[in-house]
DNA sequence: TCCCAGGGAGGAT
DNA sequence: ATCCTCCATGGG
């Protein structure tokens, strides 16, 4: 089953395919891939469209899918984990088999939407990440005569000014935040692939120092950008479901939340929070049998 | 008109 | 440490 909720714009989406650029040895890949079979018996066919689609090609989206898309994550033992109905969590997992957690492709990308996300709705900081791909990232061209913006570059984005970016893209105060932290990725005072080596505290502490980036957007990063999956993200809907399911409606604290999440379930803390993610904003699961989800 | 959307920064308690 | 208020923008 593929996964919803990343930190990258939604990918295009006709009926059950799902279509997305991949960059490979300066090439560009288009590739749609879609699902077949079962929740638990499943294959992914993908067709790709490139100038020249070599063997490695081939071999490079397959890794990056098993990447991206979690298929590595052994979701059975999660619910096994979690499957005693004393615990809140194996409520979630009959409506939400097989959901698995993505990757973003891109860690600059992945760190400019999850700023993004502050005080947003999903909505707008999906239309305006489309915006920013069309003014400011490179266009490519395939043969089948489609074309492609790719994700801005840190150095497209430092070169402007906050002012303009929030006029063409209506990211409203958050420009401020995006100039900055493109600019501090530019002159190499933060290196977001050397975050990937430190611990999961270490590179929580060096995020805050970004403009825009507090906890909750951090923890996005570090979750999705990064694949620390120990990282819970604790949004107003996460805040609210563990306060009422694991403190009796009492408010904690956000950090209180992350901590607890992270304590509780260790690495499998990212995919609580994805699951009971959902549960909060859709309510619990009605006993009028929802089947099938696509 | 008011309130909310996968929050963060700065200041006041 | 925890609690305020403001921050752009779009939709209900």
């Amino acid at each position: 089953m593929l996964s919803a909720q990343t930190a990258e714009p939604e990918w295009l989406r006709q009926g059950l395919s799902f279509t997305d650029v991949e960059t490979f040895n300066g090439t560009h890949i288009k590739y749609t891939l879609h699902q077949v079979g079962s929740i638990d018996e499943f294959t992914i066919n993908v067709s790709m469209t490139g100038s020249t689609v070599a063997e490695k090609a081939v071999n490079h989206l397959r890794s990056h899918l098993n990447v991206v898309l979690g298929l590595k994550d052994k979701v059975q033992s999660f619910y096994e984990t979690y499957a005693d109905p004393s615990e809140p969590l194996s409520s979630t997992f009959s409506r939400l088999r097989g959901l698995r957690l993505m990757r973003a492709t891109n860690l600059f990308e992945s760190l400019i939407f999850s700023i993004l996300s502050q005080n947003n709705s999903v909505r707008q900081m999906n239309r305006t990440a489309r915006l920013l791909m069309q003014h400011y990232g490179t266009r490519v061209a395939f043969p089948d005569g489609s074309s492609h913006h790719l994700f801005p570059t840190p150095e497209a984005l430092a070169k402007c000014e906050a002012r303009q970016l929030r006029s063409k893209t209506s990211m409203g105060y958050r420009a401020k935040s995006v100039v900055g932290v493109s600019r501090m990725v530019c002159r190499n005072e933060i290196r977001l692939d050397e975050l990937a080596m430190c611990s999961y505290d270490e590179a929580f502490g060096v995020l805050l120092d970004l403009p825009g980036v507090g906890p909750k957007v951090a923890d996005c990063f570090l979750l999705y950008g990064l694949g620390k999956r120990e990282a819970a993200p604790v949004d107003v809907w996460i805040h609210r479901i563990v306060s009422k399911l694991y403190f009796k409606g009492k408010k904690i604290t956000r950090l209180a939340a992350g901590r607890f999440l992270r304590e509780r379930f260790g690495n499998w803390a990212g995919y609580a929070q994805l699951y009971l993610f959902d549960y909060a904003r859709r309510g619990p699961v009605s006993s009028k049998a929802k089947a099938g989800r696509s």
